[in-house]
RNA sequence: GGCCACGUGGCGGAGUGGUGACGCAGCGGACUGCAAAUCCGCGUACCCCAGUUCAAUUCUGGGCGUGGCCUCCA
């Protein structure tokens, strides 16, 4: 089988063929730790999880490096830091607001089934190696300082803008933002500023200063992954300038002619058909919809918004809807037949096909309606789906109470439950039909849906019950 | 102004140059004391206009609409 994968560098779906078998890597950009990750946030977390999944089951769970990075030095950081922590040292409280934040996206995006990278990085941490880039790049003619600055100067590559298909000199310079005076090519863009006393700062050549946005990227893939790697992946939006200059900055001061074979970006997501934003009050967390009931008045659990997530190709846009996690959710708790079933090892060979074809996770859930048919019936068959839906992290053996978190907090007394289903087998067995369907409709109203079902040994009428959807 | 996506039935959503994926909802039937679950079956679609073609939802051109980037926003 082969893998292809849409790559934006070339526009073009193209077959999948890695640098080294014994080591397929990959890169993607991670969050900015300022604040709680977004809904728009977890799908990179989730469609990159995907390909690592996939990668690892194509070329073995050994061979696959997948590097995500941390981003913790921004100035977004710096305001928010010297906000929420104005009594701390800038440096503590940029400490303190960074690793709190990121616990909280492990946490977050732990809960949407997504993996752990094999390294995760953080900016803070490879000064030095944007450092080195930086010298190197100014080596090489590729970069010059200037007011306080140090800039990579995009004429000084011939083929820049590749990425993007920008052409630098046919954009309106200035059109939206006014040209800063210093630079001299409206594109050029900061590797390395000077910081004031109360900013954060790192000793450098050029004095004590910070890294600009992208320096970072190509710092840690270069130590993690190499010069020259697989995939690079990200979002949309992060095609210009940040991957374009990724590209620029890694490019020349390696001497290489790539710097990722494969760069693939997911699509953007609305919600409720508008652009999520703070000022329409639509902005949606990762956190408002598993820990809150802000969405549609419920909360979700994690599986329900993997799935839901997954239930649209990740290049194509995505409405976040209420009405989507409903489904979402309908669908997993009539997956959760699958809870006594074994687990087979490998998943289906028809979905890993489907995956195979740049992701494609809508024709995979299709294919794995259709095996939930004959999972009904045969054992084997309900065993392969379970590992096919944990191979996608789409199963984790949850509860439909789980899968309904707001209907746990209404709280379910198991114990009146069960006695009230025993006094209306009761009543069905002295065919008291009036009395039974007074205790089913009892039950109804709290909530539980009953299942009469014949034992095939002894014919004896069994009744189970679940949370209503 | 430049660049880039997207527009499929009530909803979600793949895909294809020629017999209408799939799921949800809906309808009919089987099963059931009645239900639920399960099983069987059914319906309605490809933004608009030209062009290419024996044949276009699928290719080409134009239009309209939505969204993104061109400002360290996934």
């Amino acid at each position: 089988m082969t893998l292809s994968l849409y790559n934006t560098l070339t526009r073009k779906k193209e077959p999948f063929a890695p640098i080294e078998q014994s080591n397929v890597r990959m890169y993607v950009c991670g969050p900015t730790v300022y604040d709680f990750a977004h809904i728009g946030n977890a799908r990179p977390a989730i469609v990159f999880d995907v390909l690592f999944r996939l990668l690892r089951h194509v070329y073995g769970p050994e061979h696959v490096t997948y590097v995500r990075n941390i981003t913790d030095v921004d100035d977004k950081i710096n305001a928010r830091a010297a906000e929420r922590y104005p009594g701390l040292a800038p440096e503590a409280g940029i400490r303190k607001l960074t690793e709190e934040t990121a616990a909280q996206f492990h946490k977050d995006i732990a809960a949407l089934g997504v993996l752990p990278p094999t390294h995760e990085p953080r900016a803070t941490e490879n000064i030095a190696q944007m450092v080195e880039i930086i010298v190197a790049l100014l080596a090489k003619g590729h970069a010059y300082v200037a007011a306080g600055e140090v800039l990579f100067d995009t004429s000084s590559m011939a083929d820049y803008g590749q990425l993007s298909k920008r052409n630098l000199d046919e954009q309106q310079a200035g059109a939206r933002i006014e040209v800063e005076a210093h630079k001299k090519n409206p594109g050029d863009f900061v590797l390395w500023k000077l910081s004031e006393p109360h900013e954060p700062g790192w000793e450098s050549p050029w004095g004590r200063g910070r890294p600009g946005w992208h320096i970072e990227c190509s710092a840690m893939s270069a130590r993690y992954l190499g010069q020259v790697f697989d995939i690079h992946g990200g979002g949309l939006d992060l095609i210009f300038p940040h991957h374009e200059n990724e590209i620029a900055q890694s490019r020349c001061a390696h001497g290489t002619p790539v710097m990722a074979n494969v760069w693939m970006h997911n699509g953007f997501l609305q919600v409720e058909g508008e652009k999520m934003s703070k000022s329409l009050g639509n902005f949606i967390t990762i956190n408002d919809l598993l820990a809150t009931k802000m969405f549609g008045g419920s909360q979700w659990h994690g599986r329900v918004v993997r799935w839901a997530m997954l239930g649209s190709h990740y290049r194509q846009p995505i409405d976040w809807t209420v009405d989507r996690l409903v489904q979402a959710r309908a669908t997993l708790f009539e997956l959760s037949f699958l809870r006594d079933a074994p687990v087979a090892g490998q998943p289906h060979p028809e979905v890993v096909a489907a995956l195979s074809d740049d992701l494609n996770t809508p024709s995979a859930i299709s294919i794995i309606h259709g095996l939930a048919k004959s999972a009904h019936r045969n054992g084997d068959a309900a065993a392969q789906l379970k590992s096919t839906l944990q191979f996608m992290g789409l199963y984790g053996n949850e509860t439909q109470e789980e899968l309904n978190p707001g209907f746990v907090a209404r709280s379910v007394d198991t114990a009146a439950v069960e006695g009230l289903i025993t006094a209306r087998l009761a009543a069905r067995k002295a065919k008291d039909f009036k009395e039974s369907d007074r205790i089913r409709d009892a039950l109804a109203a709290m909530g539980i849906t009953l299942k009469d079902s014949k034992d095939p040994a002894t014919g004896e009428i069994v009744t189970s019950w679940e949370v209503a959807r």
